[in-house]
RNA sequence: UCCUCGGUAGCUCAAUGGUAGAGCGACCGGCUGUUAACCGGUUGGUUGUUGGUUCGAGUCCAGCCCGAGGAGCCA
């Protein structure tokens, strides 16, 4: 970046505000923590909330953060109007304040730089907040969720989310797909088999979607590639560390795409993704404490493995499987733990999977299939195929599945006008964030996670 | 739905069936380089809930409620 954009950028930042008192007669412009490195030796005014503070009597070091950084701020007592000190002295965890200082560099201070300040407005008087920096169970901050977002951690998770939610619309902008958005309230089961919410829509039942999958496949015949983004519910009983009831998928789905494009697609994706949140997350990676030398390697291609070479290789390892049996979490755990990249388990038995998957023309019991398990255990993040193309064979795994074939009257209608070989994948936007991230838990990966039996706040 | 663990001060946790405590927070005071500061003091309780056993229950028993971890299912 040269150093004139470099200006151009910084001066875009520096904005005019009027102060909360809505008088309008003064104005003040601010800096964001994170563009301080651009003002040393200047004064500048930085409008936040007190994270934390250390009094030392007559010098008071406040911890501010604005939402873009945290900066350590300075109060000598010397230094400012008696007023200003006092508000320094009395200000508390939390509070929304603006103030006003040199910016200096200052390696005793962490990140770098510190604020040698000349004033401090309390903007709001902060009175006991809940969260402490010391530690709480889960159960007391799940029930302040929505402060609990302003600590360093949930900040870190959230800015990789949107990262990667920036990166993933990118990729797929970028190679030919449209975005084409699927409805969330649906008729019926998008593939009959997994809990739905149900509601009510004028008198007919109506249930809350668990995929945009079965509307792709029309939209792409319309579009060649599209994807859907959004929300996605289930209303299973799930209880693990790696479950929401609602949670983001994105879905993209391909016309004249065969089951080994797909997973070209995927990984490409993937790595693109990986690519891009080492590249402008490092600060995020660094407070999670995320190794980077492992996303590092996530490059294609991704070992491929056969669900049948995975019985054989469960069997060597003790955890014998009857074949037609799905894989447990520890199946998937074993199964990833012997690479250092994502690895794709491709072929599942038919009867594993919804019954729209292709039958593979080498096996007709085997589909083609295949799911992405991510590293370190952190489970399934993708699930896809190829789609059934043919009429008949469709309409046959409808009445084998016993599903109502009016609603499928559409679908059907695919593949008499015009089918084409297609495949597509739901890659979960949750999962795939708590695998970046390295932390423990799908709940942390979302403002405000839904779980079993938990929906406040 | 099943299995396991848990519920005591605002928070994190102690407490042989025998007077319910500590640290942190908050509040007051002290300190010009703190990094979850430190030092002194003050404050703080319907022990999830209902019933039972007992001279006596936070503690033992039963039911219920809530939460957590895991399984199954899935992304």
């Amino acid at each position: 970046m040269s150093s004139l954009s470099r200006g151009c950028a910084v001066a875009w930042r520096v904005c005019c505000h009027l102060p909360l008192d809505g008088q309008g007669g003064t104005r003040m412009s601010s800096v964001l923590i994170r563009d301080v490195a651009n003002f040393v030796g200047q004064e500048v005014t930085i409008r936040g909330w007190l994270y934390n503070k250390t009094d030392k009597g007559r010098l008071q070091f406040l911890m501010v953060r604005d939402g873009s950084g945290l900066i350590q701020a300075v109060a000598f007592n010397k230094a400012l109007p008696a007023e200003a000190f006092q508000a320094a002295q009395v200000v508390t965890q939390e509070s929304s304040l603006i103030v006003t200082g040199t910016v200096q560099q200052e390696p005793r201070a962490p990140g770098g730089y510190e604020l040698a300040l000349s004033n401090v407005e309390i903007v709001q008087l902060a009175q006991d907040y809940p969260i402490t920096p010391k530690e709480h169970g889960i159960d007391f901050l799940m029930d302040n969720r929505h402060l609990w977002l302003r600590s360093r951690v949930q900040w870190a998770v959230l800015r990789v989310r949107a990262a990667v939610v920036r990166a993933i619309r990118d990729y797929l902008d970028n190679q030919g797909f449209l975005l084409v958005d699927c409805p969330i309230l649906t008729p019926s089961a998008c593939e009959g088999t997994t809990t739905l919410f149900e509601t009510e829509y004028f008198g007919e039942k109506a249930y809350l979607t668990q995929s945009g999958q079965l509307y792709n496949e029309a939209t792409i015949m319309a579009f060649g590639r599209t994807y859907c983004f959004g929300p996605a519910f289930r209303a299973e009983k799930s209880k693990t560390r790696r479950h929401l009831i609602e949670f983001w998928m994105v879905e993209p789905e391909m016309a004249y795409a065969g089951l080994e494009e797909c997973l070209r697609v995927e990984e490409e994706l993937l790595s693109y993704v990986v690519m891009r949140v080492l590249e402008s997350c490092k600060e995020e990676l660094q407070i999670l404490e995320r190794d980077t030398t492992k996303l590092e390697q996530i490059v294609p291609p991704f070992p491929r493995i056969s669900y049948n070479d995975v019985l054989q290789l469960l069997k060597e390892a003790g955890e014998e499987l009857a074949w037609g049996e799905d894989f447990g979490a520890p199946h998937e755990v074993a199964i990833a733990a012997r690479y250092d990249k994502p690895v794709f388990v491709h072929r599942y038995p038919a009867k594993c999977k919804a019954f729209y998957m292709a039958a593979d023309p080498e096996n007709p019991e085997l589909s083609l299939s295949a799911d992405l398990l991510a590293p370190e255990g952190y489970g399934e993040i993708i699930g896809g195929g190829e789609r059934i193309a043919s009429l008949e064979l469709l309409e046959a795994r409808i009445a084998e599945h016993q599903l109502p074939r009016e609603a499928y009257e559409w679908y059907l209608d695919l593949r008499r006008y015009g089918s084409v070989p297609h495949s597509g994948f739901g890659l979960g936007i949750e999962r795939t964030v708590t695998y970046l991230c390295g932390i423990h838990h799908i709940r942390e990966t979302i403002a405000f996670p839904r779980t079993l039996g938990r929906m406040y706040p």
